[in-house]
RNA sequence: GCCGCAAUGGCUCAGUGGGUAGAGCAAUUCAUUCGUAAUGAAUAGGUCGCCGGUUCGAGUCCGGCUUGCGGCUCCA
């Protein structure tokens, strides 16, 4: 007998080489029913795995992240036992599970096209297979035999992942006549899928490298009940209704044009309050915080860019350089904003008493980003950075960099970004040789952004690899309606920029020392912000509004003072109000075509006069909930004024 | 850049074995004064993304380009 450990600190026994599936039939039938997978001593575990000596166990249900995991895991190894039916010598690449379902990369073979049309029949196919009730049967193998068994199928992207594992862990899983390597766990059986459904298709590269062979990648996403699948659908279509590219054309915030070209966004007025809403926020929390405003042009010599290494390291893959009348002599539109910020350091003697310096600008910088990658106003080719570079001693760069994460806290805050993700990008340990700068240098600057984010409790992920190859930074990153995630606020510590420049300042030693710089942008860009601001309040509250986009309404006469003081209060905002005072036939004017175009309506009445809160209607979709009279301008306000209390 | 998909009036879309385009909303005009979001009638609006090919004839078939969408790679 060996002895099993529930969570719960409860043991009981149980015959040596039991399974977590017979342990949880001795709990209930209904538990059993739920279970997908199972954890024994920490690692995730198949089912029907015999268990053999005392252990803890975890039992893990579709809900777990866990058990969805070893679902759809399962799940990818089905698309793939179907697929292998469908295209005989199709050769299977890697098929994980991923946050929102599974996918397989897979190389159909030369000239076979696996294209969107051919989905459905992909799907019947494994709905057909999971009637089979195929047992999923693990086995381990020796890395020769599994070299063997897949170098004979020909499973050549197989081969190659065998070869790098280390003999006496490999497993495989079998169901049916479908075999793949695998390091599990899966569900005991094909059965437990109901509800699939295939998503898309996409060219992926084989291990992620662009040089090496295109696989087709087959996303999918499956359920243990219809209804699942149904919510799902649902779901994902009111996430499109929120995508800024949608809203922001409704709303007329911005617009693309073919003539202007791919990926330069063109700001329509509406849009464009609302990016000068964001500045002047911005700015005004800047002035408090001790920034100089400074604006530099749109082109730069090209040797401006051969100083800073940019040229060297972007140039062929940048727009390319502006010609001139005079021979020889060449401008780039401007990548960055630091090189003109460092010259503008360089203008002046600088002594240690000017520092820290720092200077902001909202620049406007052009870079030629490769076609497939433009994605609305989150990724373009012309954006504007809420720049600002501070040149700073060695000693000031903790302080310096603590002051740029409360402004950027500030701003996350005041237009309630709950759900960011902190990540400090560092080196590559293995190819050290890619980033410029010293060695003592780098270990300096990223000892700096690791102690800050300790002392200021920011929970930051750590990514090795990950950094410019300036400078390692930190990046606060967040989802958009779809879950993709996106980089906005960015810190980063430069200790070569300064070394390039030669930027120098003079001690309290009288000697010359090098300053620090410290790149940084709350925002990252306009463009990128509006797109995710849209996202995150769209549906919600329109805390963004724009004047023409709202007009407060009151029901009745009665509530008009009300209706007045909320104006008031959204005047910052420059939303207008409906109150007609000479008429009483306030409905009149609801049916103004002038009025029919306005997206928001703010209503009040007795409901809302006693909760301080106005309903907000949409136009086309009615009802959008309602909110409480705080909204962007007053939560900026609120901000603001916190801060100025401090400083007094 | 690579793989797959798409492009029809301002917007959302129909147009299914090729025979020279339709709807709803928006717009304009007239009527309507109706208290928590779509009053009625009429009018106007498209060389079907661009270029070329096949055909007696192409929105519809083929090729190229442009732009967009979902991914991959990339993101100073």
């Amino acid at each position: 007998m060996i002895k099993i450990t529930f969570p719960d600190g409860s043991v009981r026994e149980f015959p040596q080489g039991t399974t977590a599936m017979e342990i949880a039939v001795s709990i209930s039938s209904r538990l059993a029913q739920d279970v997908v997978a199972a954890s024994i001593d920490g690692n995730t575990w198949d089912l029907t795995r015999p268990i053999n000596q005392d252990a803890s166990i975890k039992l893990y249900k579709w809900d777990d992240e866990e058990g969805k995991h070893a679902f759809w895991h399962s799940s990818a190894h089905l698309m793939a036992e179907a697929l292998q039916e469908l295209y005989p010598g199709i050769k299977f690449g890697i098929g994980p599970a991923i946050e929102n379902g599974f996918y397989y990369d897979v190389d159909p073979g030369e000239g076979v096209v696996i294209k969107d049309s051919d989905l459905p029949a992909i799907e019947a196919k494994m709905l057909e297979l999971t009637e089979k009730k195929e047992p999923i049967v693990r086995r381990e193998i020796s890395k020769e035999n599994a070299m063997k068994m897949f170098g004979e199928r020909g499973e050549t992207y197989k081969t190659e992942l065998i070869s790098e594992l280390e003999d006496g862990t490999i497993t495989t899983y079998t169901q049916g006549a479908f075999t793949d390597l695998c390091r599990g766990p899966h569900l005991p059986n094909t059965s437990y899928i109901k509800a699939i459904k295939l998503m898309s298709i996409a060219g992926a590269y084989w291990r992620g490298d662009e040089k090496r062979r295109q696989l087709t990648r087959i996303y999918g996403i499956t359920f243990p009940k219809k209804k699942l699948l149904y919510e799902y659908l649902v779901l994902l279509e009111e996430a499109k209704k929120r995508d800024h590219r949608k809203i922001g054309k409704e709303l007329e915030l911005f617009t693309f044009s073919q003539q202007v070209g791919q990926g330069l966004p063109l700001w329509l007025p509406k849009g464009t309050q609302l990016r000068l809403k964001l500045e002047e926020f911005l700015k005004r929390i800047q002035k408090k915080y001790g920034y100089l405003q400074v604006m530099t042009p749109h082109i730069g010599n090209k040797m401006l860019y051969i100083t800073s290494g940019h040229y060297a390291k972007y140039g062929k893959d940048s727009f390319q350089p502006i010609q001139t009348p005079e021979e020889g002599e060449e401008f780039l539109l401007k990548p960055m904003n630091c090189p003109h910020h460092c010259e503008i350091y360089k203008a002046f003697p600088r002594s240690y008493k000017d520092l820290p310096l720092r200077l902001a600008e909202f620049g406007t910088v052009y870079r030629y980003e490769q076609s497939g990658e433009l994605h609305g106003l989150t990724r373009v080719r012309g954006f504007t950075q809420d720049d600002a570079h501070i040149f700073c001693t060695q000693e000031q760069v903790k302080g310096e960099f603590m002051r740029v994460m409360e402004i950027i806290q500030i701003i996350f805050r005041a237009l309630n970004f709950k759900d960011y993700e902190a990540q400090i990008s560092l080196r590559d340990p293995n190819n050290k040789e890619k980033y410029i700068g010293s060695e003592e240098n780098w270990n300096k600057a990223e000892n700096a952004i690791i102690e800050v984010c300790k002392e200021t409790g920011i929970n930051a992920r750590i990514e090795l690899g990950e950094a410019a190859f300036y400078g390692p930074k930190l990046d606060f990153m967040v989802k958009d309606a779809l879950g993709r995630r996106w980089q906005l606020g960015t810190i980063q510590v430069d200790y070569n920029l300064p070394e390039r420049f030669e930027l120098e300042y003079v001690g309290s030693d009288n000697q010359r020392h090098r300053p620090v710089m410290i790149h940084r942008a709350p925002f990252g860009s306009m463009e990128r912000f509006v797109a995710v601001l849209i996202e995150h309040t769209a549906g919600k509250f329109p805390i963004w509004l724009t004047p023409d986009q709202a007009v407060v309404l009151p029901i009745s006469e009665k509530f008009n003072d009300y209706a007045r003081q909320i104006a008031d209060e959204l005047s910052m905002q420059d939303i207008s109000v409906l109150v007609d005072d000479r008429n009483e036939k306030i409905g009149r004017k609801i049916r103004d075509n002038e009025l029919k175009r306005i997206p928001y309506m703010l209503i009040v009445g007795e409901k809302e006069a006693e909760n301080n809160e106005v309903s907000v209607r949409k136009q086309g979709e009615g009802d959008v909930g309602s909110m409480k009279i705080t909204t962007f301008a007053s939560l900026i306000k609120e901000e603001i004024e916190k801060q100025m209390n401090q400083w007094q």
